[in-house]
DNA sequence: CATAATGTTCGAAAGTATTCGAACAATAGA
DNA sequence: TCTATTGTTCGAATACTTTCGAACATTATG
């Protein structure tokens, strides 16, 4: 028989859960989540990069204009995208900073073992 | 780089996401999960036997007042209860058919490791 | 068969989410 | 410095969730 290793408050795969919960969410975590995730056990800081409506990882570069071309592709207000990725940092599933105009998120992946974890 | 093996639509994940989101809901579904699980690998019914207030997993049983007595554990009606089985069920998380006045659940490890795959 | 218990369905109330556009603040570049 | 662009915050509209109690259907047992 399985059990389930529950590692943080209940409330917090809660959080996680409905963080997921939207499609358009899911969406928006899918595309940091593939495109931007750091080398895996680095554990540092991962870059989330678009350039002319395609996703570069890596190097160092950060984004111009996320949002915004998030928006082109998904057919959302600026301003439903801000607040879905507060959501998503708010849930604990992705850091973001700003450098002035440059974007810069990373996926926190050891929420996300925690996560797995809970699936056994 | 990490990428999420998505091999169900979309929604599907979703509709998951969504049946684990809600506090209550999740504790059910830790309620089936932790104690009516399958041996790993057999791919059988599985069986959700409460008894006297306590839980005995396996053997056939099943369970009789199976909502009454999670309703005095969680302080909801069995309005409730009976609604977040049907989202359980209808996430596909768990399947459940009644035979008689006993309560029959197993949990759909398919699906489960489908989401684990998710988070690769 | 009558009764008690279990789970389901319905309608309503209250709360939460999703989305938008407008007004705003910060920054990069002409 | 002015302008265009980017992301944030606000308030509002609409839609969805959560929960309840009441009425109902089914089943087990006296």
């Amino acid at each position: 028989m399985w059990y389930s290793s529950i590692v943080m408050e209940l409330s917090n795969y809660v959080k996680v859960f409905k963080a997921l919960s939207n499609e358009q969410r899911l969406n928006i975590f899918l595309i940091i989540y593939n495109q931007c995730c750091t080398p895996e056990g680095s554990g540092g800081t991962s870059e989330f990069k678009i350039k002319d409506g395609s996703y570069y990882p890596g190097e160092g570069g950060g984004v111009q204009g996320a949002f915004t071309k998030i928006c082109g592709c998904m057919n959302l207000s600026r301003s439903t995208i801000s607040h879905h990725f507060k959501e998503l940092q708010n849930s604990g599933l992705i850091v973001c900073e700003r450098e002035g105009q440059t974007y810069r998120c990373r996926v926190n992946e050891k929420l996300i073992n925690t996560i797995k974890e809970f699936f056994k």
